[in-house]
DNA sequence: ACCAGATGTTCGGCTTGCCGTACATTATTC
DNA sequence: GAATAATGTACGGCAAGCCGAACATCTGGT
């Protein structure tokens, strides 16, 4: 009963190991869910049972492991908050993304919903912050890398301060490129300036708490240029090109 | 066996729970340990022995409860995660200090050791960080306590000119004010120059990682001005005046 | 000295979550 | 198409944690 849904932090576990394992490869066997885990076959099987009690995977003896609607719900909450997280870890702290997945894997269940949200905005914040935050929150992976000399403060100074002759150009010309999300390049981000008047799209951005301002980042693009995949307030989201070209932007 | 030491999450709480209520009151209760983690008494005379297997605390059936040795140990570690992560979301995210509270109580059992050690480490560097961390963080503040408006980085960018102005005088007056320990005042920050040759204390300073450069703040002091207690890597310690006095420090 | 009422303990019982072993089913290979 | 390997399931058992009810001990007022 930790979180939202009411899973224990196990059974987020194992839904969250067979939205991986369904995403990488085809199909989930219990033999994967188990070795992800470190846990039994048999174990997997309580597991699953319990699961689909509560209506979160498709499952009958023998036979594929499918998520449910709801399931597919809950799972894309778990992953967002592990991804939030180690975000944050590798982005802010400076931490190797090994040790970031790890402790992310460990604290994504104990994490209430207000902070996660802090943590999100906090990287938002850093990487728009007009003064120059990306590169102040290098000075902190210098700050820390080694062993706390003072000294490393002066490579950090040293940053921003190349940092303040580019804003200044970045001033003159803050006629920033104003477009859709449709027109955006793989690793882009921008901040989202209307959403368009689209239903169920629409619907689902304000949904999950899309504003003005808010960062979008597009995370790639399929072969034939159609649906966009993005990643919005730590969510995944895939769009129609239809759809994207509804959402105006402001480059970043 | 989640942690260092090995106890459980649970073991955990009720640890931290007995070194907090005999650090309140004189005496460790059941009847308290059971209000403050909301479980029934007989629950915790269960954990109340396996506390005990573990040598970590003194108990005795009807007798009051203490903490031994490696007990207090422990418990200063868990409050000392507690309070890292508290303060983190205070400072840093700008959470309210009861949801803080509440967040750091779910996660501090989680939480990887090298993960909190950035924690600390970034509310540190945010500290004393030459251009104006501490107001850039507060401009933190007001990106999220609005509504994203984008507007917000105006009031932002307003805190750094000020700071910048500052920041040249400081720099004049860069021969900040070496002292000692011993001297400060509660509520002061210093940052530390050098370790005297003293032996029990020093061995656990540097056993603590306490190294040129950390943070000291003074908590208070006794009446008389001798025993001070400070902060310091998290950990709260207690000095005599006279150890105090050979630890060189720079005022921030 | 004694008798409430407060506090502490023990006991049986419940759930969750894990395991190993033995059995069932599916896949593969000849 | 049958034998064998791989995979999945059921069952009993165990430990951690929690509870309520019944019993034990302590403490203060008389």
């Amino acid at each position: 009963m930790t979180n939202a849904a009411g899973l224990s932090a196990s059974l987020e576990d194992y839904l969250e190991a067979i939205f991986q394992i369904i995403r990488d490869k085809q199909a989930a066997r219990a033999k994967d869910i188990g070795k992800r885990l470190k846990v039994s076959r048999s174990s997997v099987t309580g597991a699953l049972h319990a699961l689909a009690e509560r209506e979160l995977i498709n499952y009958a003896p023998y036979d594929v492991i499918t998520l449910t609607d709801k399931g597919k719900v809950v799972a894309e909450d778990v992953v967002r908050r592990h991804e939030v997280l180690r975000d944050f870890f590798v982005k802010v702290l400076a931490v190797d993304s090994k040790s970031a997945d790890e402790a992310a894997c460990r604290m994504e269940h104990a994490i209430p919903e207000a902070i996660l949200e802090r943590f999100l905005e906090f990287v938002e914040f850093v990487e728009r912050c007009p003064r120059g935050g990306s590169s102040w929150i290098k000075g902190f992976g210098y700050y820390c890398d080694s062993d706390n000399e003072t000294g490393n403060c002066e490579r950090c100074v040293g940053l921003v301060l190349g940092d303040v002759k580019n804003r200044k150009k970045d001033d003159m010309a803050d006629t920033q490129t104003q477009t859709t999300l449709a027109e955006m390049r793989p690793g882009e981000k921008a901040a989202v300036v209307k959403l368009g008047g689209i239903g169920a799209v629409r619907r689902r951005l304000l949904d999950m708490g899309v504003t003005a301002g808010t960062l979008v980042e597009v995370e790639r693009i399929a072969p034939l240029g159609d649906p966009i995949e993005v990643k919005i307030k730590g969510y995944h989201l895939t769009l129609r090109k239809e759809e994207a070209r509804r959402i105006k932007v402001k480059t970043v």
